[in-house]
RNA sequence: GGCGCUAUGGUCAAGAGGCUAAGACGUCGCCCUCUCAAGGCGAAAUCAUGGGUUCGAUUCCCAUUAGCGCUACCA
């Protein structure tokens, strides 16, 4: 056989939103498959009935494939190791289980929660590590009889063994040690016959062939569990990269509290998929070169697992903004108006109703914010002048600007001035402020601000020579006379 | 509490015994400019602490501290 191909899979479990730290284990697994040719498997972790929903993995696969991501087996797709969805492979497990009970290696145990806390908190309280003492562990047939009668329904557990030096290798930390007596005999299958998820990954992974499990750092502690059972099982390792978690801006875990923390909510804010996957790629692994934004192609053909940080990295949104500022600005002007147009459609500045002519005044207004933005929701805010007019001053500063002795001069320049000029573009419009420079004898600054301001009440926002031809002179006009009267400018 | 992981500017990070310790975001300044952006240029800012090892430690080892994770019939 030639090399062995690689097999990496995403398995998530299907209960909430998807998590933006869920996508970068997803994305680092996908940009190894297909930087090295291998498969990607999609695998639902839903053992824990309760919390999972259909839903929620409609959700995470739609999330998915936004992000660029697709998957070569798995929900959906198939594959020749399926099914896969866990609870539709209860059959499998319990093929080992039974197995793994026939050869004494686990066995039942019929404690109740209620005793398994008073145990915990026995063990608590004399300062020793709570963990299962294996008050099961050698019941007799006679005895397990007599508890199934008094109908309790029992867990199984894998026997631990004692005094077992247990070694995870690891592709980012290298080497690390476990001691098998901090694990006590764990639960491998609920009492409800549903397996856990420490006993039904290793199941999974080992029956789909994967070769490299690569998944975040909270599961490290849980792998020498799973050795364990890969032992116990006689299955073969994979080669295990536990990436590092992604934190909040406070250094603990990301949560609601830091904001948007699920991929629908950037998509919602109209955050580009290739903006998120480049800011994913970069939290916890840097290219050779000094590149910082990249295609999805690009980070196929750079990434690499050996360049991955050992070190949690705090989500700097700032940052995010930035990378997806630089994808916006490199879009088409179709794919920038595609973007944009269900945020201004949200805003109420347009309905995709509107006649041919709107349309193209639209699409001109639009694409000025290209320069101004970093995701979508921002695009009407920074259009907003366009499409109000009505407006106050934004503060006494910008009042002022009204009050100079040289305003009148101005404004009675522009008011004779502009209807004539034609075309209205903006060169001409250039033209003829800085002819009313000229004339007045005044500076740029006394001409533009208050223009600008009588205009749009803000002393900040696009050029003038963009905005006037976009706004047409009797726009133009009647806001800055309603803005002088409102002033009490009379010239 | 036990076990584990981690520790370079505010943030992402390069660096792998000897370097003026890269680069990016952010911040600040300058240029461009009517303004705000975009773009260009520049500046400030980092090796957690204490011990070793070594001629020499940001780099190797140990401890401390801090953060995080696991310690579930959650995943």
């Amino acid at each position: 056989m030639a090399k062995e191909e690689i097999r990496v899979r995403f398995a998530p479990s299907p209960t909430g939103p998807f998590h933006i730290g869920g996508a970068r284990s997803a994305l680092f697994n996908w940009l190894v498959a297909r930087k090295l040719g291998g498969k990607m498997v999609l695998r639902i972790e839903d053992t824990d009935l309760k919390r999972s929903s259909r839903e929620s993995e409609e959700n995470i696969k739609a999330a998915l494939k936004w992000l660029g991501m697709d998957w070569d087996e798995g929900v959906d797709v198939g594959g020749p190791y399926g099914p896969y969805r866990q609870t539709e492979r209860l059959d499998i497990y319990k093929k080992y289980t039974d197995q793994l009970l026939a050869e004494g290696k686990a066995y039942y145990c019929f404690c109740t929660d209620e005793e398994l806390e008073a145990e915990r908190q026995a063990l608590l309280k004399e300062g020793k590590m709570p963990r299962y003492m294996g008050k099961c562990r050698n019941l007799t047939p006679e005895q397990q009889e007599q508890l199934r009668a008094e109908g309790r329904k029992p867990s199984i557990r894998l026997r631990v063994p004692a005094d077992e030096t247990i070694v995870v290798h690891d592709l980012v930390r290298g080497d690390v040690e476990f001691d098998s007596n901090g694990i006590g005999d764990f639960v491998i299958v609920k009492s409800d016959g549903i397996p856990t998820y420490n006993y039904a990954v290793v199941i999974d992974d080992s029956l789909m062939h994967i070769t490299h499990v690569i998944r975040a750092e909270e599961h490290l502690s849980n792998t020498p569990r799973q050795l364990l059972v890969y032992e116990a099982l006689g299955f073969k390792q994979p080669v295990f990269g536990h990436i590092s978690l992604i934190l909040g801006k406070d250094h603990t875990k990301m949560s609601k509290r830091h904001g948007a923390t699920s991929v629908d909510q950037y998509r919602q804010l109209g955050y580009l998929p290739e903006g998120i996957d480049n800011f994913l790629a970069l939290l916890g692994w840097a290219p050779n070169s000094e590149q910082e934004i990249f295609t999805m192609q690009e980070l196929i053909q750079q990434f690499s697992m050996e360049h991955v940080a050992k070190n949690p990295a705090v989500f700097d949104l700032d940052k995010l903004n930035w990378i997806n500022g630089k994808h916006m600005r490199q879009l088409s002007d179709e794919d920038f108006m595609t973007v944009a147009v269900p945020h201004m459609e949200k805003a109420g500045f347009m309905t995709g109703k509107e006649d041919t002519a709107k349309q193209a005044w639209l699409r001109r207004v639009i694409l000025t914010a290209k320069n101004h933005v970093d995701f979508g929701a921002q695009v009407p805010q920074v259009l907003s002048m366009y499409f109000t007019d009505e407006f106050d001053f934004e503060n006494a500063e910008a009042a002022a600007v009204l009050q100079e002795a040289t305003v009148p001069a101005v404004m009675k320049m522009l008011f004779e001035e502009l209807p004539k000029l034609s075309p209205v573009d903006g060169p001409n419009v250039k033209a003829l402020f800085k002819k009313i420079q000229k004339t007045t004898k005044l500076g740029g600054k006394a001409v533009f601000m208050p223009i600008r301001v009588a205009l749009t009440g803000n002393q900040h926002g696009p050029e003038l020579a963009e905005m006037v031809p976009l706004l047409g002179i009797e726009r133009t006009l009647k806001r800055i006379q309603d803005s002088l009267t409102k002033a009490g400018i009379k010239f």
